[in-house]
RNA sequence: GGAGGGGUUCCCAAGCGGUCAAAGGGAGCAGACUGUAAAUUUGCCGGCUCAGCCUUCGAAGGUUCGAAUCCUUCCCCCUCCA
């Protein structure tokens, strides 16, 4: 091959093993590892993001991860922008047909990924190509050439295409084609591998028998599992609020990070660390054995994930500082500033809480003040009724973690 | 087209003329305990000018001193039949 450290085949499947869902098929992949191994032609490992969506969090980047092992095991990996399949709507999912979207949105939403999957894949190693560029000529023709290697069938094999079509809910004829397409991705970048979470199994799938159509070997699939979000149970979503985002500031990446359940930590620990697994059992052991602190495992993998997307230096910056507030209780050093006019020379505490964001409402403020959950520099609030002068500054904290520097003028 | 069952505060789900801002569970938030972990426990969980007031129970009307609860029309969802 042609990196250094030529690995042997069994050393490169224990390593893409780890944390997987599942794999089509064991022996299929050896094979081509054996393969690659004896010729020096690496294999080409193929994913694809479907740019709805720009902003990536933690739950993404399991798969980037993974993608990250080939290339470090000296494979070719393709970062395949669906743009032309973003423009259909995956069905995945989703209980009703999605909007597609419009190309203003798949372009820019492209470009913001591009610039947040470098944190992970090592960018001279990574084909970054996009579905339109071979899709966009296809003609008619060619399209229903391509629609007539499937069937009816087949398709409604899809859990969410057979329940949708069982419970009377639409499906357009469309949404037929986005497995299509996606396998037919893999027949033009004639891919040995393709990777997806378990949700694209179905997909992954038809990349297979689309190649054996077209003569060419079918590809490997392996699917990585679904991350669980903050909560332990659901999985890692926007609009579950449960999320992890790339973009998150080091201090608030490092605080989520550390409010993970001991168990949830393994999991993160498996699927995002890229510390060896034989590391990663030895950590284990040693926290069961009682001989290390399960809060230092945690702060570590904190530590090594927002250095990923901030750089070791201010993860490390942020680890000191999660340390100083939360266990030497000290009050943190950056600290929102808010500046608030008063009507007529004072202000309401409760008033003056909602709008300098810390609560939602002023209801919500009185009961924060009733539960004893506010201090005014570092003081406890106990009167609801506290009111503010114009002309002050005060240090105002709901909760343990909300902070807020007001100045009322 | 026919028959039946539903739409309640973030989610599930009680209520079926006044005692309902609305039981219970979940989620969430806060206090205690901690390691911003888990578990446990206590409280909160529509809004406001907060011991009082205002707006909510698919929508709009109506009956009544009084409606989430009764009537009318409309909208939406589910099951079965054609």
């Amino acid at each position: 091959m042609s990196q250094e450290n030529s690995k042997t085949v069994t050393e490169q499947m224990r390593i893409l093993r780890r944390g997987m869902a599942q794999l089509i098929s064991e022996t299929e992949l050896a094979d081509k590892l054996d393969r690659s191994l004896a010729t020096g032609v690496p294999l080409r490992i193929k994913a694809g993001f479907d740019p709805t969506a720009a902003d990536l969090h933690l739950g993404h980047t399991v798969l980037l991860q993974k993608m990250r092992q080939f290339q470090e095991l000296g494979h070719e990996v393709i970062f395949l922008i669906g743009d032309f399949t973003g423009r259909i709507g995956d069905p995945t999912g989703k209980s009703a047909t999605r909007k597609p979207l419009t190309p203003e949105q798949v372009a820019s939403n492209a470009q913001t990924y591009q610039n947040q999957v470098f944190h992970i894949l090592d960018r001279a190693r990574t084909r970054v190509v996009f579905n339109s560029t071979w899709m966009e000529p296809l003609s008619a023709v060619d399209m229903i050439q391509l629609a007539a290697r499937h069937t009816v069938a087949r398709m409604l094999e899809r859990e969410d295409f057979a329940n949708r079509y069982r419970q009377g809910q639409p499906i357009a004829i469309h949404e037929f084609l986005y497995p299509l397409v996606q396998g037919y991705d893999s027949v033009v970048l004639q891919a040995d591998v393709e990777l997806g979470g378990t949700d694209q199994t179905f997909n992954l799938l038809v990349g297979r028998e689309l190649q054996r159509d077209y003569g060419q070997s079918p590809q490997c699939v392996l699917t990585m599992p679904i991350l669980e979000g903050l909560d332990g149970v659901n999985k890692m979503s926007k609009s579950l609020g449960n999320f992890i985002a790339i973009q998150d500031p080091p201090d608030d990446m490092f605080g989520k990070l550390m409010s993970l359940s001991d168990t949830l930590m393994w999991r993160y620990y498996e699927l995002l660390s890229a510390l060896d697994m034989a590391e990663v059992d030895g950590l284990r052991a040693q926290v069961e054995a009682g001989t290390f602190h399960p809060m230092v495992a945690k702060q570590q993998l904190a530590e090594e994930l927002t250095g990923r997307f901030h750089g070791p230096e201010r993860a490390r910056q942020a680890r000191e500082r999660f340390t100083a507030v939360f266990g030497h209780k000290q009050v943190p050093e950056e600290i929102e500033a808010v500046t608030l006019s008063t009507e007529g020379g004072a202000m309401g505490l409760a008033t003056a809480l909602a709008q300098a964001g810390l609560v939602a409402s002023n209801s919500e403020a009185f009961r924060m003040i009733q539960q004893q959950a506010v201090s005014i520099n570092g003081v406890k609030v106990t009167d609801p009724r506290t009111v503010l002068q114009a002309g002050t500054h005060h240090l105002l904290r709901v909760g343990k973690r909300r902070f807020v520097r007001l100045t009322l003028t």
